[in-house]
Formats: C-alpha cells, sequence, structure tokens
DNA sequence: AGAATAGTGTCTCTTAGACACTATCGC
DNA sequence: GCGATAGTGTCTAAGAGACACTATTCT
C-alpha cells in the first residue's frame, strides 16, 4: 500500500462549533444565519476553515472567539471562560454542494452571556432553545427550516454528548458563572436533561461528593428565598458515583 | 466572514484505525510496520487515505478489510464481524513531517482472529499487547521504538475508549465470538480493564441484566470444569445500571 | 403572615461486593 | 478423589429516592 502523501484527493477541513447553554431554564445554542448560498438565509453552526498554520482545537478556540468573544479552555487554564472539547467529524462526500469538506466538530459549554446576541450582528446571529433548532416548528421566529448541511444532525449529537457527560463529569458547572449557588446548579440539570430533580437530594448528592464543590464562604439571595452558600467548581473531573438522569 | 471553498489551504485527509481484540488473556491492538520514510520500519497504525467518493466510516472499513479482512458494523447490520465506531480527529500541523495531513481515527473492536498474522505480509503486521506498543520495552520482540506519529496517542485514546465504553454498553460483545459463556465474557472485561472480577457475582450481574445477554440453549465445556451456558448479545446497547470498574 | 428557596434528617428499597455452598465436567 | 469451572444463596454496607421538618429571606 504504497502512502504518497502528495497524491490526495483535494480535501477543505472546517470546523463546526455546537455552543450551548442555559438561558431561561432552557438549553440554548448558537445559531448564525448565512449570508451566502448554498442555504443562503438559513440558520447554521458557526464555523470556518482551518488555517494553515493552527491545529484543530486552536480553530475552534480562534471561531469561539470571533463569535462570542468567549475565551476557551486550554487544557488547565483556569481563567477560561468556556469549556472546549472535540466532538466527531463529518465527512460525507455530498455534504457541501460545493465541494469535499471535512468538519470538525468541537462542543462549547458556556455560561449564560450577559449580552444576548453577541457581536454586532444582531440579526444573523441568535441563541435558540436546542428543540426549535431541531425540531422547526414554523412559528414567527423559528423559521420552518432545518439548519444547512448536516448541521442538524451535528447539533443533536453535541446535545446529547452534553447530556451524557454531566452525567459522570463536573461538567455542568461549565453553564454556570465562576460563583454558583446548588440550587443554580440544579436548574443547569433540569434543563440539559429536560426533567425536574429533588433539590433535597440533589444538595445532599453534589456536597457529598469530594471535589466537585468547594465553598466560597459567600452567600447570595439572587433567587431569592433564604440565602445560598456560593461554590465555585472543585478540581474533580469525573464524578464516582455519577449524577443519575431519571427515567432512563 | 466571507466563505470560500476554493480558497482552502490544501488538506489530506486520511483515517487510521484502532484495532482491538483480546488475545491470550490480553488486550493487543493491530500494528503494521511501515515500508517507507518517515518513520521507516517503525510500528504504526493501519491507516490510509480516504478516497474522493467514500465517506469516513466506509474508508475506515475498507482499510479494515484490506488489513484483516474483517468486515465491519454498518449499522444494525448484524452480520457484521467487528464493532466500528469514529474515535477522534487528530490534526496538528506538523503531526505529519510531509505535509498538512488530517486523520480522522476510528476503533475497531473484533473478536481473537484464527489467523495470528492476517493477511500474506506476517512479517509487515502483528497484533501486540497494547502495553507492549504503548510503553516499548526493548525486548526482543518489542523494539524500543515508540509508534509512528502521533500513533501513540491515539492508541491509547482508543484503548480509554475501550475500556469506559464496556463499562455501560454492552460492547464487550464485540470481542466474543457470535456464542460465548460468561467466563469467557468475564475474561474479556478483566483483560481489558487488567483487572480480576468475582465470578460469581459478574454471573449474577450480567445474567441478570434484560437485553444483555440471550442463552442460544446449547452448552459448552471448552473451558474444561462443568459445561456452561452459551449466550449471543442480546439486543440491548446501554446497560443500566452500568458495570462496575474496580479500583475506580 | 405567607411564599419562596436553602438545607438536614430519616426511612425504605435496591444493589454491589464478599463469600459459603452446591453442581458437573475431565483426569 | 481432585481440581477445575459453573451457578445459586445469603449477608452487609452504601447509595438513591421519597419526604417530613427546620431555617432564613422577601413582599
Amino acid at each position: 500500500m504504497p502512502y504518497d502523501p502528495s497524491a490526495f484527493p483535494p480535501f477543505a477541513v472546517t470546523v463546526d462549533l455546537v455552543v450551548l447553554t442555559v438561558r431561561r431554564h432552557a438549553l440554548c445554542a448558537l445559531a448564525v444565519r448565512r449570508g451566502e448560498p448554498p442555504f443562503q438565509g438559513r440558520w447554521a453552526l458557526p464555523g470556518g476553515f482551518v488555517r494553515a498554520d493552527e491545529d484543530l482545537a486552536g480553530a475552534a478556540a480562534r471561531e469561539l472567539n470571533e463569535e462570542t468573544g468567549l475565551r476557551a479552555q486550554d487544557p488547565g487554564d483556569h481563567t477560561a471562560e468556556a469549556h472546549l472539547e472535540q466532538l466527531a467529524t463529518y465527512g460525507d462526500p455530498d455534504r457541501d454542494p460545493r465541494m469535499r469538506v471535512v468538519s470538525v466538530a468541537h462542543l462549547v459549554l458556556a455560561p449564560d452571556l450577559p449580552s444576548p446576541t453577541p457581536g454586532g450582528d444582531a440579526d444573523s446571529v441568535r441563541w435558540a432553545p436546542v428543540e426549535s433548532l431541531l425540531q422547526p416548528s414554523g412559528t414567527e421566529e423559528d423559521p420552518p427550516e432545518p439548519l444547512a448541511f448536516d448541521h442538524g444532525r451535528i447539533l443533536a449529537d453535541g446535545v446529547e454528548r452534553a447530556r451524557s457527560k454531566i452525567e459522570y463529569s463536573s461538567l455542568a458547572t461549565a453553564f454556570c458563572p465562576p460563583e454558583f449557588t446548588v440550587g443554580e446548579l440544579r436548574r443547569v440539570y433540569e434543563a440539559v436533561w429536560g426533567v425536574v430533580l429533588d433539590p433535597r437530594n440533589f444538595h445532599r448528592k453534589v456536597t457529598g461528593t469530594p471535589g466537585f464543590l468547594v465553598p466560597t464562604g459567600g452567600t447570595t439571595s439572587r433567587q431569592g428565598g433564604r440565602p445560598a452558600q456560593l461554590f465555585r467548581a472543585g478540581g474533580a473531573t469525573l464524578l464516582n458515583p455519577p449524577m443519575l438522569r431519571p427515567d432512563v
């Protein structure tokens, strides 16, 4: 099997981003409106070409910063604002009608951003509940068209990855601001899984898991009711035993 | 952000294969010896270029068949001989000294094959315990060189995927022949995890998980001792509750 | 006071893990 | 018989889930 790298079929390599956050008790994804054909005017995932001198995660972090201003997580960088990981790669020969494009999709988990539509482009970038992107309903703000290219499939894979990964890792904290309460963390789980959890058992579970939460000493009553302790994410990345998703 | 697919940097796209099996109570991977520079004479993972008209899984299945004769699993194809899934994509700019190559790695889980070195090329293809490939010891048959390119990293990622995935899925059966005993399945877990499991609790656990194992009615005493019931893999893919890996 | 959220205690039921014991083969 | 593997029963400790109860804030 001769291996001649100068005789290869021409490929373009892109990164696409599934950027998830929790807004108003719903799991939302970042979508951009396409300005040119194909799929002009349709919503799509943000993304772009990988440059000649950057690696895949670097390209994804650059696109994320261009689109949202967020800085993604270099491994071990605790000042980062968002979690970024590779999701999967999509390379069907006809996924882009123009030419052969292989897209390396990445998953980003971010806390709710103050600016609803980041960047200046309020008209062409938005957060949308993932259900409305996956099953377009044809209402005023949700066009009846599905996402461009195979982005619906990519988004579905990213959502499923996020749903399963918060079970056995501490990644749910990536949806929270640097300091958060147990109740806020519980509402993240409820939004991502679409379930209702018992607040008392949840509290006992997360505070009893070593390394998951570290109390900061402060309290807040921003949710109303009795003031709650503030926590930040602990060092643990794998939860053992895991959080259990109901109904499964 | 103009999106011009005709002005893209030149990429080559390959698939690399982490093919795992259990042989003589050890987790083994398929390695091929490189015939040309770079890394001439070193061991590497099997793989090759993605052709212009095939998708990524198709390219991986073709390479697998060329290398081992195995037919990989099309989704839902129960006559397939091996499980194939996408693992991750590796695209550091300097991972191949010749040019920019993005490799979409795939993970294959296969039962032990009758032919120790498949294909005619007994000298350039072999099964090797994953530890000897990941930490070359410099003995007679294990050269002290690590795998070519970033294949050591890819292999390590594949092994970790296999180890974690047999916890919560029925994938361990992919390492078994079509009919197998509970003891044989237990030895798969023991080899992949490198642990010793209690045969009695294991038996109770796997036979008590609905959809995991289906008795075929036959028995065998090929392991010695009291004849054991034969099973085949059931329809369940996700195990709930999962198998628990000790010491974690 | 009443409503809301935070946090603790207690009970039950399921399950993992340890291990005694029986069953059925080959030698 | 002896040693191997197969398979069942039993006990204990830990955790999930249900839910009563108390604590502290805001309106």
